[in-house]
DNA sequence: CGTGAGATTGACTGTACTCAAATGTGGTGG
DNA sequence: CCACCACATTTGAGTACAGTCAATCTCACG
């Protein structure tokens, strides 16, 4: 486990970059009361379950996470892959009304709620920032409903890519930190058309395939199946 | 117009409740400091589009919004609707990523962004509230996920009356307050599959229409056809 | 080298979409 | 009050895109 120490990010804004291998443990910067505790999980392990109390808020530091929910008859959707930088967690309420699982071996750190909320009083920074936070998510999640409601499979999947290529440093090579049910689950789609459209993709010569889940974009092509 | 005038709410939570003819201007309980400064906007008139300047936040006193993003092929995906109570237009970066136009004559309170932020800085209540409602709003955003994802036709209409009869007082009875074509892009949906639906809902007997966009729902069968 | 989970491919099906026509509704002015 | 109009909604016929079911392939790991 990392041992606390407050070094803060060199800028106010962007929170979200990956900062792989960061051993922050404040919530914000210019925040050195705001700590968060260390915490692992093990790949695929739940992080927190639907109906589970929602009193901590985590921050990714490495691995990743998603978060999903699911229908009575096993229909999931994911709302969101959370890589290190991000926050997850947030609830209106008392209990979270989705889940969260580690992706692969996982660091996280953990805030409580009620920590967050006395440093929002004291701090109007903290407050700031959390509200920043939030509607990044809502960002998102409004992006995404586009993408769910009115996007065919193709743009649903090229979409995708180039969003994990981002997020992953934007070289256009990387291996899914996912597995295709996952993509699937997140697209509103099934793996068997998330793995028909990769190999369409593929035979247009718009990425490569080298191995199971490396790939190789073509981001040019990529973008222009997009076009919005 | 209304003078302005400082109500507070009764209780701290419930923002959200319709609080139709009220003339309260502050934008939360227990703040007399924030004031909103009301607004009229006509039937389908546009109050903020795609790329213009964020910095002020609306809540709705009178009529009923939708929020939305579109493609340049002019598909387009309603995000949400917003009913007497509910906050909008809340942004993370300079400028709007969606846009929002009135579905009937609407009478809304414009807060200013710095305004809300230096009384969030100020007052830890009001901190407070703002994170309630940003993750109000994603746990919305998260559902309607789901539904867009995962859900069938019908069980996206049934959704959605349910949803508009408990915003509009739950007595089963009500009049739509939006057209097929809002209907069809809040739930990724065509107006022909729509259409098509509430008839498939009528014809079982799950569902009354007595002229264009008066319904009656029989809550209890209805809810049957969502069952999650 | 065998095993098993994950991924791909194939054949077929079904739900929701498209295009097109008919019908209904509310508003306006004679 | 009614005729008329524009527009919203419903209905119909045919299609296509993604889903289902099932077989095969790949590859990491013991």
């Amino acid at each position: 486990m990392a041992t606390p120490m407050t070094r803060p990010f060199p800028s106010f804004e962007p929170v979200n970059p990956p900062v792989h291998g960061g051993r922050e443990v404040a919530l914000f910067a210019g925040c050195p009361e705001l700590l968060g505790t260390p915490f692992s999980y093990g790949r695929e392990e739940e992080i927190y379950g639907e109906g589970e109390d929602a009193d901590v808020v985590y921050r990714v530091v490495d691995g990743a996470v998603r978060t999903h929910k699911v229908l009575g008859d096993g229909r999931r959707q994911i709302t969101g892959f959370h890589l290190p930088g991000d926050l997850f967690g947030f609830e209106q309420g008392e209990a979270h009304r989705h889940s969260a699982e580690a992706l692969s071996d996982t660091k996280v750190l953990i805030f409580r709620r009620s920590a967050i909320q006395r440093a929002a009083a004291r701090n109007a920074d903290v407050a700031c920032h959390l509200w920043n936070m939030a509607t990044r998510g809502l960002r998102h999640a409004q992006d995404h409903m586009l993408l769910l409601g009115r996007r065919s499979a193709v743009e649903r999947v090229a979409t995708f890519l180039i969003d994990v290529d981002e997020r992953l440093g934007g070289t256009g090579t990387f291996a899914l930190p996912m597995t295709r049910r996952d993509i699937a689950d997140y697209l509103g789609l099934t793996i068997e058309t998330v793995s028909r459209t990769l190999s369409q993709l593929e035979e247009a010569g718009t990425l490569l395939r080298t191995g199971g889940r490396q790939v190789s974009l073509r981001l040019q092509r990529l973008r222009r199946v997009v076009e919005d």
